[in-house]
DNA sequence: CCGATTGTATCACACTTTGATACTAAGTCA
DNA sequence: TGACTTAGTATCAAAGTGTGATACAATCGG
């Protein structure tokens, strides 16, 4: 269901956090589901409980999920959040495309590569008939 | 040119490379095309002449520029590159885009929002006739 | 009440980031 | 050639961050 890599250059919590959002992004973890224990967590992925208690307050802060002592962390984000997106939002959105998109740019990526690979994560996302 | 944010959770080296890289992609820095030294950029941007240099260092190692001491640093890639995308780079720009996108969804954001953002990132690097 | 389970807090260690400083190589000009 | 400037590089220290070991506190079930 999550897994992490060690040898990321990316810090375990931020993987165990990224993946979080992705399971909540695509529905895998609706509104109410409950998450494992940190020490379960911990334990399934070989690290220390402290990671997976970080990662969870991160998204606690964040408003996507609700930890209580004692009871356990559920989510409390809908897919789709009430109010919509802010301006804080977007613009941190458009940095992470921008970032991607540079990448694949430099890569040598043409824009017919590009585009079929952002059809599928939009389709992953935003369901919708495929296209093929 | 280039700026930078020390308040940014983002390592201060990581956003020189960024910035650089954007550059590079959207075509403003070109092959054969010096840079800054390390100095003079660490002045304009307020920080440590080594912050600078180590960005340079891991763009050469990317391949991208060229240092020679004592000379300078130019750019040595094309926007596209000879030999095209590697599948390693294809992972790792599938997970940036993944990222993002995921965000977006956590956000709010409809598939009819984040669609035109997409477009715009991707004329702003392949261009083409604008669609509006 | 007592124990089990769960999240939280505290502390220590290792690694990374950033900076101060010194060094080395290439160019310039007398 | 030799002195000087300009360029990237290497070394070391200080501060910050990530990860883990351990102990604490809150909730539930018997």
């Amino acid at each position: 269901m999550l897994t992490v890599s060690l040898a990321s250059p990316i810090a375990l919590h931020d993987q165990i956090v990224a993946g979080l959002r992705d399971l909540i992004a695509r529905g895998t973890l609706a509104e109410g589901d409950e998450l494992p224990p940190v020490r379960q967590l911990a334990a399934d992925l070989g690290i220390n409980l402290n990671t997976v208690a970080r990662a969870y307050r991160e998204l606690t802060d964040s408003g996507l999920l609700a930890s209580v002592r004692g009871r356990g962390t559920i989510v409390i984000a809908t897919v789709e959040r009430a109010l919509g997106p802010r301006a804080d939002d977007r613009k941190r959105i458009e940095a992470g495309l921008a970032a991607a998109f540079n990448d694949a740019k430099i890569a040598g990526f043409s824009r017919e590569s590009i585009e079929p690979i952002v059809q599928r994560q939009l389709d992953r996302l935003w369901k919708r008939s495929a296209t093929s």
